[in-house]
DNA sequence: TTGAAAGCGCTAACAG
DNA sequence: CTGTTAGCGCTTTCAA
């Protein structure tokens, strides 16, 4: 039999008169609630799947005031947070039904109002928001919203909840690593000091490794990392053993740098990233053993907190630091393994 | 005057009751439309404004048949090319009201049939199909649908529309570049000559080199453009004096391995990459020139060409391939300059 | 066990 | 110019 393409989709009233039956013993029958005969409900179902019927979940939304839809509003221009971040979030709601749209606003308020109220008419279940990092305010008020709000990769106001990479696990993460490595004399290149994350690493750097470790903070970019090498070789008499990188671009230059100087990583110093960005962290020579922030478990744990405030469940409130974990390339080796190894 | 937090949003009745009017006059005076006194009109919206009633789309597509929402699905993993040109699709469509769902597929079959059922279910009007290559089927099968479907990055059935990136004219506008620049013997270092995009460069390359120009066809990693340049000084007794890269990690590779054996780029060869990625063409020593592939302005046609459709207008069948523009940075130097500079 | 009827929030005919 | 009525596709009382 040929199937017709259907110019309009087939109705519930469709699939009710091919079974002879009346709307609502359709609908009881396909949603198997109410008492229906088994036989009705058999025929009504073989009736539904032959002709392809879908209900329109538009008309259910309407009814059932939950649209099974959210939106995630994002700040991030450039993807990469929000790619992983989302596609973790939609992974764990597409199996309940659940869509996610998504509005990137490239921090432009107009841009932001737009979407939100465009989200807002479409009566979505809820919104995500998310950032680039924890220390700036959303460009709109989401606060006095009718709907639950959720923060990923940003930090929400009080009373909100939000889930945020770990950074000073991350942190300890990384220079336990190098320790454990048997590194004695870590250097912190990082990011500007006027990042929170920035700050949180280096605390804990100074935490772990003596409060008068120096601690160089610096642009996000590899070009920092480069430069920084300059200045400790032109600085310092003795090498550090382990350094400890506020990103992966830094690390990058860190690692450029010491190879311009003819300094072998990981032979001569141990190199760790922060971020495990791929195209960074895989591509380097040696590749990079970096920190990762989990990126895709963040959008996880907010798609399951959405799900649970669109049910009307509670949910911890604050801001949640979910761990990091530590990816091992070839930038870090024990240092003794390198002293003690015999020379043939 | 205290706004009251509402738990329920207001209704086009609730709007009526305070205006005292019928649900159909404070329709008609809020979309303008059919003959309403002006002065209700104006009392109609006062009050809507002041009470903050926003129509609920649901209801509206209910109605209208068109739920202002489209789906945008995925292969891509990784965020390269789905967030510019997703950002570039709905920066189009916002203004019309319209929003966008994103599905990542990660490639799987099952996940993407999820989504794709769920977005019918929500009444999309109509579907963009995203991919990181053109020469490789959606996973699902797009062609069956009673929504107009648009492929972008894509390569759609016989009869769709799809929007690419025009690999030939950006081919031609690197080579170009260099030639302009004064290279006289230019070397193609590109991925793997399975790639579509990749053979289609080369045919460029070839067309304007000469025929029996090297191609040296690798991996999409700035491993193989450190592997390749190797290969090249050990092979050649003289070094050509521009290299076209196929990606701008390719062309990171090449950089290095340049300057492992202490070749200034660009003083004694111009490099030209592909992709303008920025977390790597921004960051190389020197920066890279390369070529842009628009990816937003694939998004903005896209969502053009949506909402054309959508409108039931007609619109271009067909691989419709995007100019691709270049970037100058510093990594190629018209030769002239270099040869005839005086030496003070 | 089944069906008729009301209604989610809105728009569009058609009378008045 | 305004209000009544019907209905988008579905769920849900409540009678039969």
């Amino acid at each position: 039999m040929i199937k017709p393409i259907q110019h309009r989709r087939c109705t519930l009233r469709d699939v009710a008169k091919a079974a002879e039956v009346s709307l609502s013993t359709a609908s009881n029958a396909l949603n198997g609630v109410g008492r229906v005969n088994v036989e009705t409900r058999e025929r009504v179902l073989r009736i539904a799947r032959g002709i392809g019927f879908r209900p329109n979940a538009l008309a259910r939304s309407l009814l059932s005031r939950r649209s099974l839809t959210i939106g995630i509003i994002t700040d991030d221009t450039y993807g990469r947070l929000t790619l992983p971040i989302s596609s973790g979030v939609s992974e764990v709601l597409v199996d309940h039904g659940v869509s996610a749209f998504l509005c990137a606003t490239s921090g432009d308020r107009r841009l932001a109002e737009l979407h939100l109220q465009a989200l807002l008419d479409k009566q979505v279940d809820g919104i995500i928001f998310t950032a680039t990092r924890l220390d700036v305010e959303p460009p709109i008020d989401l606060t006095v919203l009718n709907v639950p709000v959720i923060y990923a990769f940003a930090a929400g106001p009080f009373l909100s909840t939000s889930f945020v990479p770990d950074d000073a696990h991350g942190a300890m993460l990384a220079i336990a690593h190098l320790q454990e490595a048997g590194c004695r004399d870590i250097l912190h290149i990082t990011g500007p000091e006027s990042w929170l994350a920035a700050r949180n690493r280096a605390e804990v750097y100074r935490n772990r490794c003596g409060p008068s470790s120096p601690v160089m903070f610096g642009a996000w970019s590899e070009e920092w990392g480069h430069e920084a090498i300059g200045r400790v070789l032109s600085a310092r008499k003795k090498l550090p053993d382990g350094i400890f990188c506020g990103s992966d671009e830094i690390a990058r230059g860190v690692l450029d740098g010491l190879r311009d100087h003819s300094i072998s990583v990981p032979a001569d110093v141990s190199v760790i990233g922060f971020d495990n960005w791929e195209v960074v962290s895989r591509q380097t020579r040696p590749p990079l053993t970096t920190i990762d922030m989990e990126l895709k478990e963040i959008g996880h744990r907010a798609g399951l907190a959405m799900l649970q405030l669109t049910r009307g469940e509670p949910v911890e409130k604050g801001v949640i630091r979910l761990p990091c974990s530590l990816v091992r390339r070839e930038s870090v080796v024990s240092r003794a393994s390198v002293d003690t190894s015999p020379v043939p």
